[in-house]
DNA sequence: GACCAGATATATCGAAACGATAGTGTAGCT
DNA sequence: AGCTACACTATCGTTTCGATATATCTGGTC
């Protein structure tokens, strides 16, 4: 599912301008998925030329004017399509994970620090959700809470997960040599090597 | 931490060809970092050119020669820089989750149908996890085990708040009308309109 | 022996998305 | 008077994605 139809989607329940659709995405799509204006100005305007979307000004004093989008019958159909069709992706992107990966060649204090800022930032995650959840009236549709319960649990679990394992991880101590592996580490490129699995190569 | 840093990462360990990194994504980072041919090759050549790994190139019989990289010392000491400046990100994007949200819109075969593939696909990563761990030796890298068992951690955290919560996703029955969302939705689109939060909106 | 699927290895190309930035006036606070 | 936050627009260069092309060897099946 790409940027426009999710866009589309946001519009089948309310118009919205480019500004609104932002926030949208930075409350409650925030623990999983991310955009921001590069990409969803664009795909206004997309959706706008293949008419899935009516564009409508609305003068402010001042301000730029409102660009607001209203979805049509079209888009309304294209979007049902888009749910009924896709097999939709989950995927993570890690940074934190790749760092965690190579900790052999990260220092004690670094390491610990970036356990540390993980752990809060899944705080942050957890605050955020609470937030916005708080205002929600009891009659909130069951997709909105489920994706935010959803958020929750991975934030809890994942703290968790840190907590009950950073134990095994170890830097090397800050007065130790730097910047060779202390591992053994193994020739891969012999011509027509052997597949990986017999030969001894870091994991 | 873009690819060409990650590429240098694994280059740190074993020098490699392509196709060999492709390997590496695909079994140790798969459930945490994707990347594809036409990615990793670019930063191969950007990472050569750049002096920060070597090209050695190994010919083989019929098939194309192994153009097989690696890491200098400038490359180790980059890599190290990378490691301690960069400020990880750890993101998830979940069509899946965006699809839930729009529950509503589903019908209720459709719905069931897409919770089932997910909760099959964290058993299909915990499959792989399972898999590629159960040949490691005892004394594997911590960090390898550490992110291994993130991610079954997840997987599983996943697929039981999958089946403890599947029951307040309630998709519609397929004869009833589809197309129109079936809760109130309010014009949004006023000059100087209110903050959001005083508007009656679907969240 | 014929045949086909899959592994090994390279690489490119257009489309999509990201991330940072710019501009511009209002409102409110100190 | 100056500062910060907000409301709204938008672009632009870089990065990444995803699909595809090419070619040969290997292993298994009918």
């Amino acid at each position: 599912m790409d940027i426009k139809t999710l866009c589309l989607g946001l519009l089948s329940l309310n118009e919205a301008c480019g500004y609104d659709l932002k926030k949208k995405f930075e409350s409650l799509f925030k623990h999983f998925f991310a955009a921001g204006y590069g990409s969803i100005y664009p795909a206004l305007a997309d959706l706008a030329e293949a008419g899935l979307v009516d564009c409508r000004e609305v003068p402010q004093n001042g301000r730029p004017a409102r660009k607001v989008y209203s979805i049509t019958e079209s888009g309304r159909k294209h979007f049902q399509d888009a749910l009924n069709s896709a097999n939709p992706t989950h995927k993570l992107r890690s940074d934190f994970l790749v760092m965690m990966y190579f900790a052999d060649q990260l220092d004690n204090d670094r390491l610990q620090l970036l356990l540390n800022s993980r752990v809060s930032a899944f705080g942050g995650v957890t605050a955020h959700i609470k937030n916005i959840t708080d205002s929600w009236p009891s009659d909130s549709p069951a997709g909105a809470r489920f994706v935010a319960g959803f958020g929750e649990a991975m934030a809890k679990a994942a703290t968790q997960y840190i907590e009950e394992n950073r134990h095994i991880l170890k830097g090397h101590s800050q007065d130790q040599a730097k910047g060779q592996p202390r591992i053994r580490h193994t020739d891969l490129s012999q011509a027509n090597h052997q597949p990986a699995a017999t030969i001894e190569e870091r994991v």
